[in-house]
DNA sequence: CATGAATGAGGGTTCATTCAT
DNA sequence: CATGAATGAACCCTCATTCAT
């Protein structure tokens, strides 16, 4: 009977995860409101009430959709840090794995984050039994964020990094810009070249823009408030 | 007759203003799904009918609204720039600009670009009428791209730039840089404090996160797909 | 405007009370659970959809029906009701006035008594705007039952009344003998002759059924519990 | 094989029974519509597609539950009847025994009678093959009141009764006392003092309220319809 | 122009019932 | 026989949009 019972486990983990693709797919191409609990069952080969089976509603679908993949990503991006490597080539593998890890996703990423957004502003919204999920799901979008900081901050105490712009921003800036990326080709339509954005996206941020001399531009003046 | 019809048609601006001023309020606050027309023409002062006068549609009234933004800032943007001055000060500027402009509105901000960017995919959605609007709409913030960019290149040809880059993409990285920031003040719920993060995002623009002595980390070697 | 006010008001009134009306056909021919919101809204020449321009639910129609016909027995009750009068005289008005009030709408009394005791024993159901909407109706409910009892209370000091039967107990019986009479037309799927049971329903609550020699059957002999 | 099919016979009717009485649990609790099937199977320690191999649906498993139920207590009331005695001893045994057989279930009778005169009406709602378990549950209800109104004939015949109204009638009155009871119960959640409301019962329905001086308020003369 | 009211077109959710194992 | 899973058929409720005044 034990056999059985992981047999059966198996086979509703895998429908389970049958779902969450399909509303992936769906809610990456419509968003999450515009995104019919038919459309992502058809999708998934199921009948809309036969969703019910695995998940409570259709938020319930999105956040756990949510964690699986950030919790992927995590899960990726540990397995490729390497601490005793300079930090920069941490980081980059990090781009390189976060714009490959989503890969066609990317377009839910998108979603993913601006529900993330609301969720956060809206949390009257919550039920009681979304609260504990949601929590989950901030844990990893936050542990990711943790992740990076905490590598930033290595980096600083090492002198790798010599900004004066603090951990946490940083790593906030370097998500803005893997967001950005997904966000860029979600409305062009298509994923572009991972390499070529990794390598464009590491440049400016290891070196930033400014001249060679920075005698060439100075200090910044302030020009106050306009 | 003339002198009416100037009076009818500012007071109708100034409805039309109205409205699009309560829209920025609740979309804002809610995103474009979960905004009803009832809470904007409440907020306006309105009856739901009454919104019909002035706008075709909600999705007219987003994008007549997010067009009116875009056009306010890049009207702004242009006002604080003078080519004279070194790329940096314009930088500077547009970016506490940006974050100034947008201020209690940064909300609102974040749903346009999110609605920006299912409009690009999901061109089916549109009504004829829409197209031709969504089309201005999608000029304007490529104007402001574009109005980067143009300053971006200028700069490189003067050698105040001097990263390899392309203008494009630093265009579209300082953009994501700002978009995050507004994502940022969204989720604390609280607007930032504008010369600190501008500050912060120059110094991470300019310098990128590098080590003073670049032989420190030497040239990234790839790792290769991972 | 004052006269359009109370023009609009009356309209929109009456509007509310057909809505009852059809509410009250349906509900009383297939109970509160089996009645759906489109046979309401037809019955009543609405479409679905124009019950929530005045009801908020399908559960306020039922309160507020169930109100509504509460509060008019209980007046029609108070005006038929003359202290002067012995008290088996204003009991026969009660029951005939009873009778005939629901008269055709009998069959919804049944439902509307049923639903009270649902919403006595399953209060979790309830969210909290129909809490006082319920409370309104549990006390017209009762209201009428005090009526009763005052009335019987005040036949008891004056002697007219010589059961040793509580006063809130003889009210009950009252109520559940009327009740009864609903149920078994309702069964029959007709309203019967109110005269006559009005006269049936008075000589057994009067006289009750024993002999006229009260030697007869003696007291009775409690056979203890079975 | 006599001895298994024997056996077999009596573990299914075991098993129908556990069904019928969380049923009865589950619909006294929730009244037939919102009393679900996974409930009822739940309280029985079934799964809900269990319930299938003893019952065809929902509305059998009612109709069975009610049936058992009414033929229990026609039994009892025979039992505890002895035509030697006086009516009104015997009256009071019903009673009683009506009272405690429900007991704990008191709710269920409220749910049976509602379901019962839905039926009725509603006999368009009624597949095929409930008709006759249907008619055997009417035939159950009218089995009790035919019993009480025979009882009543005879002790009209012998002078035991001396109200003018009819059989029919008294034995329904009594019926919608003994109902009026359990609604009461409900209504309070719990079950009353069984003794104490057979006497206050058994009073009111042989000696009625009625003053002891008959002079008092005389025959009544009708106020015609209101 | 302003608005209360009406409504069509869904969308999410529930649940009795069926089916495959 | 037991059951997890699947599903069709509702049904309530929402909301952008239209209409009559």
């Amino acid at each position: 009977m034990n056999a059985k019972s992981i047999r059966d486990k198996t086979v509703r983990d895998t429908k389970c995860n049958l779902i969450l693709d399909a509303a992936r797919k769906v809610f990456a191409a419509k968003g999450f409101h515009e995104s019919r609990l038919e459309d992502i069952a058809g999708e998934a080969g199921f009948s809309k009430a036969s969703l019910y089976n695995y998940y409570a509603d259709k938020d319930e679908i999105f956040l756990y959709l949510a964690i699986r993949d950030f919790e992927n990503l995590l899960s990726s991006l540990v397995a490729v840090t390497n601490t005793d490597q300079p930090f920069f080539v941490n980081l980059e593998r990090h781009i390189r794995t976060s714009l490959n890890f989503f890969g066609e996703h990317f377009a839910f990423m998108v979603s993913a984050t601006n529900f993330h957004v609301t969720l956060r502003i809206n949390q009257e919204r919550m039920v009681e039994q979304h609260k504990i999920i949601s929590e989950k799901f901030s844990d990893y979008y936050h542990s990711i964020l943790s992740f990076h900081r905490e590598l930033i901050e290595k980096a600083q105490q090492k002198g790798e990094i010599s900004s004066r712009v603090s951990a946490g921003n940083i790593s906030r800036y370097i998500s803005s810009l893997i967001r950005g990326t997904f966000i860029e080709w979600k409305m062009r339509g298509v994923q572009g070249d991972t390499e070529e954005e990794t390598a464009s996206l590491l440049a400016f941020i290891r070196s930033g823009i400014g001249s060679a001399d920075p005698e060439d531009s100075g200090p910044v003046q302030s020009a106050g408030k306009q």
